[in-house]
DNA sequence: GTTTTATGGTTAAACGTTTAAGCATAACTA
DNA sequence: TAGTTATGCTTAAACGTTTAACCATAAAAC
């Protein structure tokens, strides 16, 4: 009776929150009750449920989280970590994750690794530390080291690759079919009529990029072009280089008649070299960029680009998040899901002759 | 005796993360003699915080975040809403946020609102229900009902708004001077010649947008220049409702001679529906918008604009929300910090006779 | 030589849930 | 009527920390 009292007389004063030992109490049932009533289950009836709802609503009872978390030993927090969260790209996967896993009763932590191994690693720990229950990563370019992906294998926590991922890691990931996507783009271009077709790659250490390269390579080899070590660059893909590149294409004895850029942002400030030094695009030189950024359409000309479906990877990603969450057993399963992308031809690759 | 048995049993077998217990264990002390080690506390002896550091880094030891959360009643998260993440103002503003209060132990959940009223509640909800320590918001265009913000304020929990901010909602707030970068843009233009004006505005129910077209009215009585209603729009300011609002000026009798828009998506639809129609920017119709987007610097011709200084609004809205945590007592202060904003003039306002 | 004060811990409760196990009571079965 | 089963709860422990309160022991003070 007294500690009933004291009890009483703290809760008025601290104006605490809602918790289910005060639904309990009101109706005169143990707080086990109570959680179970909440979570519909088949023990209660349903006239205590629905009383345990009505005072839930009345007292603006807001379960603790925390509380949860701890004892199911889950924190329905999914982690991200992308490169940067300004592009169009993973902006939209994180939309669309976010909308599979908000369904499921899962929240997510966004990071930004700012294309920094060492911002990355940092992230990977902020994650874990918040016991997320498993992370959903797109690595730094810089990134080369996996050992700290692979703490969070050790951990026996879901990891799930999109866009950047690495093989040797042996974990799913969920991309885009980027050797194919090299075909179609010089295909394209070889149909557009060019026959001196540079390509202003990514690092070759990450695999997309390499994957690029690769695609770009043989379709040339398939068309019966030479492959030109000086119409191969490798960039780090920020506007800035990709003028400094377009630069160094201009100046070559021989200047090749298309470039096919591995990233929009590249292909950007390659497209501002050109205009400033008047060639006409596409008829001089042809571009083509990748990603599909929103701006690709409205720079002049209009950029011809790749669609990297980032709806459907955000949505698979989360998916296959669900999947491994299912099973208690964490195995990591090796699954790879590759899309096929599909390459938009804007004004920068159409020439006026077709 | 068997008791330790069966748990090293279980620890064996499901090979669980370690924690102070498992330290505590190995040490023959007790877990609040861990726990005090690893704080620091003075009451523990050097000699015993060295052993235990060492033993909690040969075990691996993470510290449950759930764990301490719950029992200090404090996250250490906070919650950042904004209306999307793909423009670079807002992921500026998120990545400075984000460095100041990783410094002092807290992580951000950044979350979406797409512009919607609808999805900014559901963020809200999750947040609180993540148990966030605080809230960092930029409110969508959309939202104009404010019972759900009163929600956080009524909960206790800090909240900070920037950019798009709400004078009524008496919290804590962080933006440029709108009304005085209208100003600064109608004066320039001015200055180049221009003697119709027109303005291209957001929702005048948003705080921001309000300012700026109070400023540009203001501005054009200070300059002499007549205010006239059909130069003067109200806008959602996407690309493609710049288009439409610049094609709807075009046709006017009178056109103007220079647009102000208030956001560079719009403008970048009004540049593109100037240069398809072949009119000379900026001689005869200057344009200015504002935010200096990166691709106000990519377009032809260059697009002036008003740099919101993200960065600082960034770090200030952290500091503002460390202020906060800091008093035990949740008093919004009703501190309103208004910084200057810079013009960054291009190509697309300055006039060549100048 | 007794009292005071540091020093360096220990104990136990608490944070708010969840859940395995237990236990009345009622209802049905044979 | 005794035994079984279903219903609808209750009890108590657990999740991993933190922290107020307590307690030895040793050193210092008087």
């Amino acid at each position: 009776m007294l500690k009933r009292l004291s009890k009483y007389k703290t809760k008025l004063g601290n104006k605490k929150k809602a918790t289910i030992k005060d639904i309990a109490n009101v109706l005169n049932i143990s707080p086990a009750a109570v959680s179970k009533a909440l979570h519909d289950d088949s023990r209660i009836s349903e006239k205590t449920k629905k009383a345990v709802k009505q005072v839930a609503k009345n007292l603006n009872y807001q379960p603790n989280h925390l509380a949860s978390a701890l004892r199911k030993g889950k924190s329905n927090l999914v982690g991200v970590i992308v490169p940067r969260t300004n592009s169009n790209f993973f902006s939209s996967v994180i939309q669309n994750m976010e909308e599979v896993l908000n369904r499921k009763g899962y929240n997510i932590i966004i990071t930004q690794s700012n294309e920094s191994y060492k911002k990355e690693c940092a992230n990977i720990d902020t994650l874990l530390f918040t016991q997320v229950d498993g992370i959903i990563a797109s690595m730094a370019n810089e990134t080369v080291d996996l050992s700290y992906y692979e703490k969070i294998k050790s951990k026996g926590i879901p990891l799930i690759l999109f866009d950047r991922g690495e093989n040797d890691l042996n974990v799913d990931y969920i991309g885009i079919n980027d050797y194919e996507s090299s075909h179609m783009i010089v295909e394209h271009l070889v149909n557009q009529g060019c026959k001196r077709i540079a390509h202003i790659g990514g690092y070759k250490h990450t695999r997309i990029y390499n994957n690029r390269i690769r695609g770009y390579i043989d379709a040339l080899g398939k068309h019966h072009l030479p492959l030109e070590n000086e119409l191969l660059i490798e960039s780090n893909l920020t506007t800035e280089d990709g003028r400094i590149k377009m630069q160094q294409l201009l100046k070559l004895k021989k200047r090749p008649d298309a470039v096919y850029v591995a990233g929009d942002y590249a292909a950007l400030g390659a497209l501002q070299v050109l205009n400033e030094q008047h060639i006409d695009v596409p008829n001089d030189i042809a571009l083509v960029g990748f990603g599909d950024e929103p701006f690709t359409g409205m720079v002049t000309p209009t950029l011809s680009s790749v669609n990297q479906q980032s709806s459907e990877i955000g949505r698979l990603a989360a998916l296959t998040f669900l999947e491994h969450s299912k099973k208690d057993v964490v195995t990591q399963s090796l699954n790879k899901q590759i899309l096929d992308a599909e390459l938009i031809v804007r004004e920068s690759s159409k020439k006026s002759k077709n």
